[in-house]
DNA sequence: AAATAATCTTTACACTGTCAAGATTATTTC
DNA sequence: GAAATAATCTTGACAGTGTAAAGATTATTT
């Protein structure tokens, strides 16, 4: 039986979050509706409510997907830089987190929009965590430091995740309009941003 | 005549601007409609359309008001540090953009949610503008640079703008939940982040 | 005083999120 | 395998939403 024709859709809860995604690209956060979701998943108005409790919840698993993928890139982005100081890995995992950003716009705004306050909804395998994680190991890593991280080092890392997560904003949202920076490109932002914050991580 | 009590209201405009943003205070900005903001002023639900083409121009409104807004939180924070340091000035700035953010979430989010592709809407004073002319000028004073800034010194501009940018962002939308900073205070973070990146603007 | 403009209200419409009740299919139980 | 149960989807309904058009009221200009 083709499951894509049947009464029920097979796998309906990622479908809803995929054209949640897209719909996004498209027309901007604020104007994806439930019930246009689930007509372009070709569904009644009120079938997600059968995956979701409702609008914000799906909201949340497109800003979980978002992390995932985010995740995927970092990790991406650090196996490609295994042969390289410990400051090129660190500036390699900054690079990713704008990069993802300003590819992904959508998602990176579901990520960060008032996800968190809403604790109701738990995180299966918290991606989230794990990108922090790796950020720390960086730090650490560039500081020649080994267990427990030193408050320095979360100084840092505090640094470090402000000022990509900074330029990332900046550049989805447009807030460089305005500015000299308005006719650069992300990359040439983010790495002379990088370059710029060098002498802060890889001092001596 | 009391003008509150007439048929028109007197000041409508403004009034609505305020209703918007003490509704988005309370209710969060995703859930602010115009007509609750008109029933706030006390007036029929279609009189905003009087004073802005629609809840966008509205909105952008609320955005201008916090540029302004900013822009005097910052003015003060370099006339309170006229006795110290380059970067005792520039640090203030800093901590008064993130304190800003803090204080006036409601407010930031306006700012920095996709107001800069209206262009539609003009702004008459441009205090974003003002605002970054002020950053630009302490990291000059910081390089003890005169005259048209350098390369280096707007990759600085650029690196200490998104420190605090991240660092406003990062908190008003919750994203150290989860982390080892989500017990700490605002103050704190921003204290320790402006200090950590000193060598960064204050070398030599 | 009359005419015009500005401001506010009323009415209307399509669209939204959400719920309740019913229809259809899948899964479990005997 | 048949019956019972659960899961999934649809239909219908409701209060709220943004926005536009047309009418009512007050200010301003002529």
């Amino acid at each position: 039986m083709n499951p894509a024709r049947s009464y029920h859709h097979g796998d309906l809860r990622k479908a809803l979050i995929d054209a949640t995604a897209s719909l996004a690209a498209e027309k901007g956060p604020d104007s994806v509706s439930l019930r246009e979701v689930a007509k372009r998943a070709r569904v009644s108005h009120a079938a997600p409510y059968h995956h979701f409790k409702g609008k914000a919840e799906l909201l949340h698993a497109v800003a979980l997907e978002g992390f995932r993928l985010m995740d995927v890139e970092m990790s991406r982005a650090l196996s490609r830089n295994i042969q390289g100081t410990a400051y090129d890995r660190l500036g390699a995992l900054g690079a990713a987190y704008i990069r993802f950003a300003a590819k992904n716009p959508h998602y990176f705004r579901a990520m960060f929009r008032g996800v968190a306050p809403d604790k109701a909804f738990p995180d299966p395998d918290d991606h989230g965590q794990k990108n922090f994680n790796g950020l720390v190991a960086a730090v650490q890593a560039c500081r020649g430091e080994t267990g427990k991280p030193s408050r320095a080092t979360m100084d840092q890392v505090l640094a470090a995740w402000a000022i990509v997560h900074g330029m990332a904003c900046l550049w989805v949202e447009r807030g460089f309009c305005g500015t000299p920076f308005e006719r650069l490109g992300v990359r040439v932002l983010s790495q002379r941003v990088i370059a710029c914050c060098r002498p802060l991580f890889d001092a001596r």
